[in-house]
DNA sequence: GGCTGGCACGTACACCGTACGTACGTCAAT
DNA sequence: ATTGACGTACGTACGGTGTACGTGCCAGCC
């Protein structure tokens, strides 16, 4: 039983494994360090108060992204990779997601996406604003969508279980188009939801793109 | 001084007050009774649990948007006047925001927008399905938006506040384009991006839209 | 008058983050 | 070999948190 040293880095995967588990209420310095079986203010000799620790998890989860985009293929492919790559934290690490995206991280953690979406972009021929731009695009509809797949942000089933009754107490004739609705509003695809966005998206900037060239 | 009769309504606007002033951290159950000027159990005659009462704070913060779309606009400036209101909520609460998208509110609150949104999309002549993937295709660009707005998604300013040097420490030959593109990353129009978005959503979608009539 | 129900409120408990002090190991210089 | 400095583990304690529970007041009704 040699217990393995006490780090910085075991603190913030017991923290990530916790989250995980029990979700983002059950993180507590005192609850952290029973996980790994130390005293609490043992943490203190790693992590400056936790703050620090929640902004190291979420720089942990977000260095786990792995970009598979080959450089050799189209630049609409690659964005595609890129996106999707971003969105499998949703899915590693369902419960931190929120964590994630609801923390500032002045460092450089969140910073190799950025780059690599812009080298993209970039060498797709977009000028310096426009790629810009289309970074913060995207990543405003990334976070959006992983908030909705996350389950923070409703998918808009109105009350959704009350499948009692055919009708719902909610939308009576106030909400027509809801009411009407409810069984698309209800179900939500989330592939294909993203999938959608991000082909939307892709399409979108790629006129921006033709249009431009057309003019210069 | 005939103390009004402390109510669900009072209690939840001066968590919004409280909020506004002081963020969200400083929100505690005593703190908003002694704001109220009554005991701290006296609260929870209007209000089931301290969750409860910032659900509500959601709610009244989303239920405030004002929709002044005329019906007899073009869709696509309804589209536009809707997004723009959705916004506004980033401006008159931008403390509460972070909360608002944070927060799955079961309850009808949110539904009016999407009504609403759901409304216009329909009279432009979609489907339900397409309809429904707009809709929330919208709302996961306007909460990813703001979220960044209100801060706690980086605009990906790397380290920015670092002018002392003109290099920067984090980004060497690591980050060559986000080193090149700092000054555009550290400054952020929000105005601008945010309409840049809507535009681009709005031209994207209308080209389906075009696609779709031609098809059918 | 007496009863009932709602509301204001005090007390108490379990838990939280963390400042501070302490004890113990390892290494360096004496 | 002794001493000292230093990093790490940890216990205690303080001020804060949400809220369960009990108590007292007062209005309305029989």
């Amino acid at each position: 039983m040699t217990t393995e040293p006490l780090s910085r880095a075991r603190i913030v995967t017991a923290a990530i494994d916790l989250i995980e588990r029990e979700g983002a209420d059950a993180v507590s310095m005192r609850r952290i360090a029973a996980e790994l079986g130390v005293g609490v203010m043992s943490l203190y000799n790693h992590v400056p108060n936790k703050d620090a620790l929640l902004n190291g998890v979420a720089e942990a989860v977000l260095s786990e992204i792995e970009f598979t985009d080959d450089p050799d293929d189209d630049w609409t492919d690659r964005v595609r990779t890129q996106a999707r790559a971003f969105r499998q934290i949703a899915h590693h690490y369902p419960r931190c997601t929120m964590l994630v995206v609801s923390r500032q991280l002045s460092s450089a953690a969140g910073l190799l996406p950025v780059e690599r979406a812009l080298a993209t972009l970039r060498s797709a021929g977009f000028d310096g604003p426009d790629a810009v731009r289309m970074v913060r695009l995207f990543i405003a509809f990334i976070v959006g969508s992983l908030l909705r797949e996350v389950g923070v942000t409703p998918t808009f089933a109105p009350v959704h279980h009350r499948h009692l009754a055919g009708a719902e107490a909610v939308d009576p004739a106030l909400f027509p188009e809801v009411s009407a609705l409810a069984p698309l509003l209800g179900a939500c695809d989330h592939d294909a939801e993203f999938e959608f966005g991000v082909e939307l998206l892709i399409q979108a900037i790629t006129v921006l793109h033709a249009r431009k060239e057309g003019t210069h």
